[in-house]
Parts: C-alpha cells; structure tokens; sequence
DNA sequence: AGGGACATGTAATTAGTTACATGATTGT
DNA sequence: ACAATCATGTAACTAATTACATGTCCCT
C-alpha cells in the first residue's frame, strides 16, 4: 500500500506532496495548472505553501493517471487553450488520506531574521532600509488580508485566515514599537566592509 | 567574481546557503560541527533558519579550503576529537558581504495550516488533537524562549528574540481564543473517508 | 544490553526550482 | 515595440535531506 517511496520526516509523518496540495486546491473548485499557481502565489495559500509550475504541471499529470483527478480540454475566445483538472471521488478520498496523518513540522526560513540577528555588522542606514521595507510588507499582506470575504467559507479556513492575520498584525505592531530605539541602540559608526576588530566592549 | 554559480531567487537577491549559515554562528564564537548543528536545532537560529550534517560538513570543509575559517584539531578526554572551527577576517569579511544583499522573501511551509485549511474533511477529535498539539508547542516553545537570558546579547539578536516571542504569544491566544468555538462549528458527523458528495450548502 | 549524547563524515536519493521553449492577446 | 497576463510543458540542475558507516562513553 501506500505509494512507492512515500518521503517520511523526522516524526516519521508523511510530508504533503506537490500532489496532494494540487488535491487540496481542487477541493475547492476545478482549476487549471495555471490557476492552481495562482492559488499559492496570491489566493489563501500562499502564507503557508508554495509551488512552482515545473512542479505542478507533472504532479497534475500523475494525478491524471491515477484516477485522481478529471482533466478537460476547454477551448477560450482570445485565450490559449486550458486544461481544467476536476477532483474524482477518489481524489477527494486521497485528500482526506493526506491530511489524516499528523502533520510534519512547519519550516520557517528567514534570510530577514538572519540579517536582523547581525544588524550591527550594517551600515544603519541599511538596517533601516530592512525594516522599514518589512513594515511596509507587513502592511502591504494586512491590507490585502482584510480585503477579501471570508464570512461564507468553511470554519478551518477562517480559522487559517485568523490566525494568520494575527501573526502579520503582532509582527507588525512589535516592528513599529521597537523601530527606533533599537536603531539607536546600534553603533552609529557601523563597519561596513574590511579591517574590524573590535569584537569585546 | 561572485562565486561560480551564486544561486538566484525570485527578487534576484543571493540567497543563504549553509555556508552563510555556518559563517553567522561562527562569528558567534568557534564551534564544532556538532555544535553548529545543535545551534540550528536548540539555539537562537532554530526558529528561522535551519541544516542538516550532510551539509554541515562539507560545507566547512569548502569554507577551510577557502580560508574563511580555521580548523582546529581538539582531543577530548572521554569524548571523540572534535575539529573546532574559528572564523578568520577573510571569514569575517565574506559574511558582512552576504547579509549586505537584500534578503530573499521569507519561505513558511506549514502542514499544520494545510490541514487546518481542510478541518471538515476530519472527525472532530482529530481536530482537536492537531490544535491542543499546537496550543502544547506554543507555550513549550514560549517556555524554553522566555528562559533564556538575552540581556547581553547584541541588539539586533534581541529584536529577533522578541520578534519570535511576539509571534508565538499571539498565536498561542489566537488559538486558546477560538478553539472551543471553532470546534463547535465543525459537522460533528464528519467524513472521514469513503462517499460523500456534500459540497454545495 | 540498549538507548542516548557525543563526534565526523560519505553516498544515494529526492523533490523541487530555474531556465528554456512556444505562442496569442492586451495594454502602455 | 515592449512588457504583462494567459497558458502548458520539458530539461538541466541544485542544494539539501536521509540513510549509512563507525566508534566511545554514560546511564538505566
């Protein structure tokens, strides 16, 4: 049972594939390649998973053979071709396999965070650049964020929206709080590059 | 210039590689391999950054044959040598460089919000193991951060740590304050697998 | 006698990304 | 004329993970 390799992570779980965030997509309503891209660039997705087209594509073929999905030519005025992937009962078993299994552990990576951790190894003026850019990013999600709908979609989503702008708004708020004393805690004549020695206090 | 093929992200921005990495805690003091490791798993970097030895290793082994560390054999009493490694200028140099370029965009892969995200697909107790499990992480996590003493560490390692707490505080009530009635919203018949075709209201 | 922490390293395997290839239409 | 959006797909490439290999000491 269980498909060939089957990846296991540290806890022994089995990690959510390609395939079956296609499947979850799907749940939701028959999509395109191209349209299930978008699901995890710009739609509900996007803050926890990611996938790119050469990832997508073949998953969704595999998911053709298997049975687990329908797939239809649709022919479009003034567009290319599509091919528009349903969810079979199958599908829909498969899914729900998946996400019975108790989840891996979240992975978090943060080139901002490393920067941020070595902040006085920068000029202030970048350091400055970092944050306020991260402000206005944080920003930027909570405005989009609070934007779309979400009274008529399901208790899991909401709950996934919740929490999520949760994070951005504390994220946000301690940003903003601590801004500027900790700019003025770094050494205002920063070493940018070069001889540097003076590690101790 | 730039080393051979300096990978590219989407922003066109170099991104971290475990190299990098081992440079960041090594400026923190010499360590082993070892306990570069335990650094990524333990220490101030397990939230936003991670490596396994596979490429721990060979990372240092390319970062002493480029002379941004130094390697020290040590002989240990009643422990296997360890090789500890010790960041040169050079060393100290390449690491101001790579933080200088503006950080590639945060990567958060969440299985948890996955399945969350699919909540009615499962039988209710599953749902609240899954969130009673994360409610446990968040205060162990919470518990072991609030810990440690960060008086007298560099400012921009404080903001991170506080940063960290932030998000882990808030998403903890978050999750306290919804949780009973998330679960109340949840079909207590749930599907937990085989037919179903309920999809419309 | 078995598991866990300490300690280093290599090899196989992987899923996934990036880049390439192609092409219509719409807006600037 | 050029970039962006729509649309699908393949090939090359990569860093990294997992599993393997080896060994000591300590605790239960």
């Amino acid at each position: 049972m269980a498909s060939k390799t089957t990846y296991k992570n540290k806890a022994g779980n089995l990690s959510m594939d390609v395939k079956t965030l296609c499947l979850g997509v799907l749940y939701q309503g028959e999509a395109s390649g191209y349209e299930i891209k978008k699901a995890f660039e710009e739609g509900p997705f996007s803050h926890f998973q990611d996938a790119s087209f050469g990832s997508i594509y073949p998953a969704l073929g595999r998911l053709s053979s298997e049975g687990l999905v329908d797939c239809t030519q649709m022919a479009q005025e003034k567009r290319p071709d599509k091919k528009v992937y349903k969810l079979t009962s199958k599908g829909n078993n498969a899914l729900i396999t998946s996400i019975l299994v108790p989840p891996a552990p979240d992975k978090f990576t943060s080139d901002f965070f490393f920067v941020l951790y070595f902040a006085e190894l920068l000029p202030v003026a970048q350091v400055t650049l970092l944050i306020d850019q991260r402000i206005a990013f944080y920003k930027n999600i909570l405005e989009r964020m609070s934007e779309c709908d979400i009274t008529s979609v399901t208790a899991g989503r909401q709950l996934c929206h919740g929490l999520g702008l949760t994070v951005y708004q504390s994220s946000l708020e301690y940003l903003q709080k601590h801004r500027d004393s900790f700019l003025q805690k770094l050494p205002s004549q920063n070493i940018t590059s070069t001889t540097s020695n003076r590690h101790a206090s």
